[in-house]
DNA sequence: GATGAATGAGAATTCATTCAT
DNA sequence: AATGAATGAATTCTCATTCAT
């Protein structure tokens, strides 16, 4: 069901592929998509050349980062449906979402940003996510007026932590929204 | 009422300041607030000397032309509270408010980057908004587990513009978050 | 006997002369005479205009500073010379010239620049005092393989003061210097 | 004895340096330590980002190029002993040394500027040269009054160049002064 | 395949000097 | 005459990307 990006064959090479994407994770939690390269092959313990070869373009290494956490969502809804009525299990996926969101700071601007850096990111995230949750739209019988799309990129702002406030804020604030989708137009 | 900063008094002086607003308002809508200074200067038909003298620091430039926005926005409460009952002048300001964030692409980064640089922006943004939004709120019989603040910032997310969808987006997303402010917690 | 530079006929630009070239002596002796302009037209209370107006050159706001000061020493060597012996009237003044020197910082490095911006400092300089040392060092008997404007150049950079030890060092070194000169070629 | 900075292991990376260290010692004799950065870099043939790999400190350039100057001088000392008697040897010494502070223009400003940037700098300067000179000043027998760091200082101003005046100028001044050193208190 | 050195295009900032007011 | 705004060249430093080892 998941992502099968091919990896490299060569056990040291393998290696070296994990320790970037764990470093990239770690340093774009800190310091944003943008952080200098220099900051994640520190942490990976490894040449800049070699993050080059693995990954030729910047968005690379993201959606590598990125993509992961995606799959993940996507395989949540299954169960959620089968273990839930069609409305809760609206609500339950949309908040797994949101929690992703929530933890990889920058991933938000790095899908809306439009810099030809991270072409390719959001064409994923819309292709995996979209159908999903219109299927749990549809299937919760809440208003038809919204599309799938409009609601993934809503949440994927209001989910962003707000310097200042807690992590409720982002929760608090997407049930408000799933609130509003249940309304009538 | 609305700003007062001070202004130079020297036509020329006053004249560029005001030429360098208008390019920063634009530079900053076109390529966010990140943008070099040079190309503010360029637009603005001046040298990078003069964005230096006026705005020595960058947060400087960025709260000016924040906040002229900012004071216009709180200025129209007054108005739309005479002109209507209260549920639809609490909408109405909330989408004149969302207009605000959609042009100023960055200005919810700036708001939200944590960036010292920006330091006191936030500030000036809720203790100017906040008071406003707050009694706009209770005069419409929304639901009171929500706070104001937690509003500015749900809204100042929802209405960022997201590539490749059109302004539209921003205006309906904003209007279902209302819809699930009045639906009962 | 001292200089009688042209100086304005109006009151307020007497003044602001002055009060630039107070200034300048306080920011040169702080900063060194490399220091910006600005710095020395915010301590006159004056525009930068004004600066310039009267001081076109850079070198001549130096010269102007200096100046003073070497006519006091060349003033000084006539009453040294009716009240002491040759001997001891050579060594009283090269102290009081290195006196100069050690409180005026910059003014050495001024000199020994070779910096167009100083040119004129040096003629000044050396026109105005070689021929005084000359004659001191001439009466006094000593050797004389050592012409007057090396031993001008040579207590100018032995009365620098030098960072970490105290105003008694330039002093000491002078003294040294002077008693090379007693000895025999 | 002498330096032994850590240097890159890699033939080109030693090459670089080398060259930057040749070409900082022509710029900084040309147009002082002060000198742009592109200067040295141009001369050297080579990206201003090789300097800053290599030196990312303005300070840790000038203490390259001039700790291996010092250490020359440093290392002199044994030799002259052994070849001469001790106030000749003295005598060549400080001359010796002097020969690198004449043609090492700005050395002794850096040595003496105060400014933070070449912080250590004095401190290898001191600590290297003045217990050799100390012996030197003993073993000649002279005058006790005079400590060796003060005679550091000392010569290290007599030694710089006099724009217009030839190198002879500084040599001879520097006898005078060692003359001086021979005098009785 | 890995490494990290080299490159150089930017970007920010300062300041001497000119000139409109 | 005084003022201080404007200019822009000059300088420092950073970092993405390429490429020799």
């Amino acid at each position: 069901m998941s992502r099968d990006t091919t990896r490299p064959r060569r056990a040291d090479a393998r290696r070296n592929v994990d320790a970037l994407l764990d470093a990239a994770r770690a340093v774009f939690d800190t310091s944003g998509v943008d952080a200098p390269a220099k900051e994640i092959t520190d942490l990976a313990g490894v040449g800049v050349g070699t993050l080059y070869r693995h990954f030729p373009q910047r968005a690379d290494l993201v959606k590598a980062v990125v993509e992961s956490g995606i799959d993940a969502v996507a395989d949540a809804a299954g169960p959620l449906r089968e273990a839930h009525e069609p409305p809760e299990a609206l609500d339950l996926w949309i908040h797994r979402f949101a929690e992703l969101l929530a933890t990889k700071r920058g991933l938000a601007s790095a899908l809306h940003s439009g810099d030809p850096a991270f072409a390719g990111l959001p064409g994923y995230f819309t292709g995996r996510l979209r159908p999903i949750l219109s299927e749990l739209l549809i299937a919760a019988g809440v208003r038809e007026d919204i599309d799938a799309e409009d609601v993934l990129h809503a949440i994927t702002q209001l989910s962003q932590p707000v310097p200042g406030r807690g992590p409720e804020h982002g929760r608090r604030m997407v049930g408000v929204f799933i609130d509003g989708l249940r309304a009538s137009p």
